[in-house]
DNA sequence: ATCATAGTGTAGCAAGTGCTACACAAATTC
DNA sequence: GAATTTGTGTAGCACTTGCTACACTATGAT
């Protein structure tokens, strides 16, 4: 019984890492399968369809995500929301993120295009980071804040991924330097 | 010789406007042939490789974009950044904008998944946006500011996309009320 | 021990992918 | 007018896609 369970979870971490370093919208099901050491066959046999596997991945990458994050920047309140925004740009710049990064652009992107799967976690994806975020800043600033730090951390990944560092720079500079008092 | 020009520049506009339906890194020779009234044989003959009509594509793609701004916000000066930034996520968030978006996050995530055509594309939409923007910011507002805005501006998008209007609406608020001075 | 169920390997199908070979017509060059 | 280039349709190749049919074994319940 858990022996399957447990044989997913090892399938699913290793197709979450072949996805993080190959792109996910991309995948397909004979790499996946070769990557977790199965074959198509057997994850079409657990997962239902290609859609259970991607879900059951997307499930995966979002749970690795934010304990990544957790991992990096460990729960404390920082003197300002502009250096916590430094901070997490920090870590979504090392290299160690970049797969991540390239996951997430691409969770946007379908949802954007509107697959349904890809739209909820995301949607969920940022809804964790909102709280993760919160629990960061200094006491007193609102979810507001939080919600204005993500939304740059945002556009600082989309510059970042078409050669404009410049422009997420100029942004951070700015919501670190002028803020409401 | 020029009527040949001019057929490939009707083909490629059918078939933007069929990858601003359908998308774009999802699109195949044999769909965007129909949609062009020809076959996958004369792309190819015509554009060499699948390279070379997603180039070709890509550069229509730009050129619309850009001509859809304009278009839609005829160069004047705004009175504050804010406002500007205001007007543009209006018109980023109209229907008629909406496969646009889509189409720009694809680019995005190619870029990010480190294709070199999507990603030189997107350098140079992001670098003629910061100009345009540029020209209808206040007298006096230098690049800093162009650059924060579009940031902010594409961080609304991801939010968007995955459903968080109300994190970009955040940070829209934010950057219009809390300016530097 | 029997028998059903869960799990797995092999093989393959139908559809779609980028691209090409080949034959042929239209236009251009000499 | 002959020869050559340019453009186009038909057909198809080799490959990948998601998924399935079928045969088989291991495992569990009775």
């Amino acid at each position: 019984m858990s022996e399957i369970k447990a044989k997913r979870e090892k399938w699913l971490a290793a197709m979450a890492a072949h996805v993080v370093e190959h792109g996910l919208t991309t995948a397909s099901l004979r790499p996946l399968a070769k990557a977790a050491g199965t074959s198509d066959r057997m994850l079409i046999y657990h997962f239902g369809d290609k859609d259970g596997v991607i879900g059951a991945l997307l499930e995966t990458l979002a749970m690795g995500f934010t304990q990544g994050l957790d991992a990096a920047l460990p729960e404390a309140r920082f003197e300002s929301p502009g250096a916590l925004l430094h901070s997490v740009v920090g870590v979504m710049r090392s290299p160690m993120a970049a797969g991540y990064a390239r996951v997430w652009l691409d969770i946007v992107a379908a949802s954007a295009r509107g697959e349904l799967a890809y739209g909820r976690t995301g949607g969920l994806i940022i809804a964790g980071f909102t709280e993760w975020v919160l629990k960061r800043l200094p006491e007193g600033e609102d979810e507001d804040t939080a919600r204005a730090l993500l939304t740059v951390l945002e556009g600082t990944l989309v510059m970042d991924a078409v050669g404009h560092s410049d422009a997420a720079d100029a942004a951070i500079a700015w919501f670190s330097g002028d803020r409401r008092q």
